[in-house]
DNA sequence: ATGGCCCTATCGTAGGGA
């Protein structure tokens, strides 16, 4: 089965960017953020016309996730447990599939704009929740994807300019020490479970030409809890849509469990 | 050298993103 993450920065502008990706990338389960719309907005008739069933989380906007499935999903939940957030940044549900039941926790994690800034901040409270959370989810779900927009360049390989950008937002030692502390819960970061191209990044800036001069960023990630690392039989960043007319800013991230059959 | 785009909300411009 596949799974797959992608920050569309608007369902609204691209809706039919996810319906053209999902025809040609039937995955199992598509994660989305930053859908920018209230749920009274979400596409859900097109969706499920698609084929997809899905579990949204949505506010005006900014913010906002959501898990297409082709599966039924259950137990959804929002959010961090035991952390008030006002933004709508976290959708989690359960996929039966089959070996057993598949806890997937989608993520829009917080930009943080800048080290020290007021946002920074909160971005560092919410990671720390996170992790609290999580450590208590995994024990509940052992099979647990923990995937989505982690605005996080987790390594220096994972920045298009490591040296220039150095202890900037994205690349700071605290939210690396926030990504390490992620995997120390027993998550495996699955792109780096498979050779990768070098320089291979989910994010170009729209300015600057970034795209067309690879001035990229690996944000967009998919950890893995231990018992899935076996099962994991590929991980790849599909840059396809972001060439595409009015694209979103990220590409998404698939990863291929049980070789299909 | 600097900043250069896109989206939303809303109708000229501001906030946010990364």
């Amino acid at each position: 089965m596949k799974i797959a993450t992608w920050n569309v920065n608007s369902l609204t502008a691209r809706l039919q960017h996810v319906l053209d990706w999902l025809a040609a990338n039937p995955v199992d389960v598509l994660c989305l953020q930053e859908l920018k719309m209230s749920d009274d907005k979400f596409p859900l008739d097109v969706l499920q016309s698609a084929g997809y069933q899905a579990a949204y989380f949505g506010q005006k906007t900014y913010n906002g996730v959501a898990i297409l499935s082709l599966a039924p999903l259950r137990d959804v939940a929002k959010n961090i447990g035991g952390f008030t957030d006002e933004h709508s940044r976290v959708i989690s549900a359960t996929v039966d599939t089959e070996h057993g039941p598949l806890r997937v926790v989608n993520g829009y994690f917080v930009n943080g704009q800048t080290p020290g800034s007021d946002k920074f901040a909160y971005k560092m409270s919410w990671l720390s929740a996170l992790r609290g959370w999580l450590e208590e989810e995994l024990k509940a779900h052992p099979n647990l994807v923990l995937l989505g927009d982690f605005n996080i360049a987790p390594e220096d390989r994972d920045s298009f300019d490591p040296v220039g950008l150095h202890e900037t937002i994205h690349h700071t030692t605290e939210e690396r020490n926030h990504f390490h502390a992620l995997m120390a819960l027993g998550l495996t970061d699955a792109f780096r479970l498979f050779e990768q191209p070098e320089k291979s990044f989910s994010w170009w800036d729209y300015r600057m030409l970034g795209y067309q001069k690879n001035r990229g960023l690996r944000i967009d990630h998919i950890l893995v809890s231990a018992p899935l690392v076996p099962r994991a039989v590929g991980c790849t960043i599909d840059r396809v849509p972001r060439k595409w007319e009015k694209p979103s800013d990220h590409a998404p991230v698939t990863l291929e469990l049980d070789r299909a059959g």
